[in-house]
DNA sequence: ATAGAGGTTCGATGTGTATCGTAGATGTCG
DNA sequence: CGACATCTACGATACACATCGAACCTCTAT
């Protein structure tokens, strides 16, 4: 019954992740999607984040996560919280994750990239 | 003879691309490079730029970083020079690009992503 | 017009990876 | 101990896309 006791699950030290590892981790909407949700809750059990795909692909994702240096885990008794590292982030990528986070949703069609200078 | 007269390709409203568009733009190596080259040079034509594909390539590159809204390229008589849609860019994304373009590189194994904690 | 340089488009190929289901590992509770 | 929960690991599958070479297009120069 040592419940206060928490395991860091091993991660790399930020200092030797590329930029580019971190934006090709990113670049995955349900990443992005969770690293949101982990942004607003502050920390959640790996279980409690509700996205469009099965529980084996919310592990790998947080993984990758993980390994890329976005996010750190904690063995919780049973579960496994996960948290955004967001003071080293900012030491070695300075305001990246604000630019992110606080960008604000396209306003008609984004993801769709159509090309276009007169408005047909 | 109308060298002045510059046609710029057709490319999207900044409000209508969502950050994980412009996230999965950058994610590419070969494109971060192009954005990176275009960043110092300020603007280039697409054969000047140094890279390790062929030439077709980088063309499908700089079409996917025109379509999601970091590149402008203009036609300037037999060539078409490219650029950073910057002060666009910057009044969508704040931040953003400063904070990618100045990313200090990895101390050591970068790309690896290998775990530690007790450095074996 | 003819040739040439600069870029794009097209089809084909190969690799990476997001996804799922199931099985296994670890911890909690009765 | 045995039942149940949480989550990860493992194959297997399918789709996205980075890459290339060749053909094509559009200007410029001769």
């Amino acid at each position: 019954m040592r419940m206060t006791e928490e395991t860091r699950l091993p991660q790399p030290d930020l200092a030797t992740v590329e930029i580019g590892t971190v934006l090709q981790a990113l670049a995955d909407p349900v990443r992005l999607q969770i690293v949101r949700l982990l942004d607003t809750a502050g920390e959640a059990p790996c279980g409690a984040l509700e996205l469009p795909v099965g529980r084996s692909t919310v592990s790998h994702h947080l993984r990758t996560l993980r390994e890329s240096g976005l996010v750190e885990t904690h063995l919780r008794g049973n579960t496994r919280v996960s948290r955004i590292r967001r003071e080293e982030l900012e030491r070695r990528f300075p305001g990246l994750l604000a630019s992110i986070l606080g960008a604000a949703p396209a306003a008609r069609g984004g993801t769709a990239a159509d090309d276009e200078e007169g408005e047909r």
